[in-house]
DNA sequence: ATAATTCCTCTAGCAACTAGAGGTTCAAGA
DNA sequence: TCTTGAACCTCTAGTTGCTAGAGGAATTAT
């Protein structure tokens, strides 16, 4: 049995991240000791690692949550857990594009200003003037 | 002179948003007609121009004050501008960086698990494996 | 036995808004 | 001029995913 503090050590979440998953339902309430402190087992630990891995890849609680539900289902609700992979690579693949044409526009705006700064920084008229962008958002 | 919901329009901000910017300093509250309603001119909509392209470029309300504080400064204080400007490039470059890393592993398990689901779906025992990942996170 | 560490609950805070309740003011048409 | 409907007002609370702190109890090591 795990303290809840083996538990952060083991998984990487923090301590009060572990309580507030259990908060939240994604973990269920474990056993306790006399003096009411939490005592986890593997089952809590592999669920544990699940969630971490999961945020890791930028999952949000409701997806893992409801991951955590087809746990051992078949058929057809396997379905459910490719489609939400598949969502969350299609989430990150738009963010990938949008953080590429901010790269660019960055990178502009600096260099117009990395000479001289006369009177007034190009950094500046840039971050107002959003018709002298070269894509749109 | 503009009603909030005017600025709305022509900013693309939302008027709750408006209220929020207010509150937090960003914007300067506006004149007030007799019945106590906002009403904005040409500064305050270039202002939150301003403001909106800057958080369009993924700079946080912070920065975006600072930035604010600087127009119209010079010298020293425009290298300030500029290493925000930086600053945030760098934070994009970082953030595409691990997005791509994500969307590598997402896409390797989805792919595992495209044809049959047998009784074990891929993608449940993936987001639990965190060994399995090719990289780290 | 005592001290250090970990644990408990609870509240409040962070970013950056969004939504709703309950009520007032403005602008345009009849 | 009156009326109606849209837009406005303030205020509170909710969202997501945690993090920090207060004040106190339990566990562990010496």
């Amino acid at each position: 049995m795990y303290a809840i503090g083996d538990l952060s050590h083991r998984t990487g979440v923090k301590v009060p991240t572990i309580r507030f998953y259990e908060d939240r339902g994604l973990l269920p309430p474990p056993e306790r000791t006399a003096g009411n402190q939490r005592r986890y087992d593997e089952a809590a630990l592999q669920r544990l690692q699940f969630i971490r891995h999961s945020r890791d890849l930028g999952l949000p609680l409701a997806d893992i949550e409801a991951l955590l539900t087809l746990e051992g289902a078949k058929g057809q609700d396997l379905n459910q857990a490719h489609e939400i992979a598949e969502r969350q690579l299609e989430d990150i693949r738009g963010r990938i594009t949008r953080l590429k044409r901010l790269e660019q526009e960055l990178a502009r705006i600096t260099q117009a200003c990395d000479g001289q700064h006369d009177h007034v920084c190009a950094v500046l008229h840039a971050f107002g003037d959003h018709d002298a962008c070269d894509g749109s958002h």
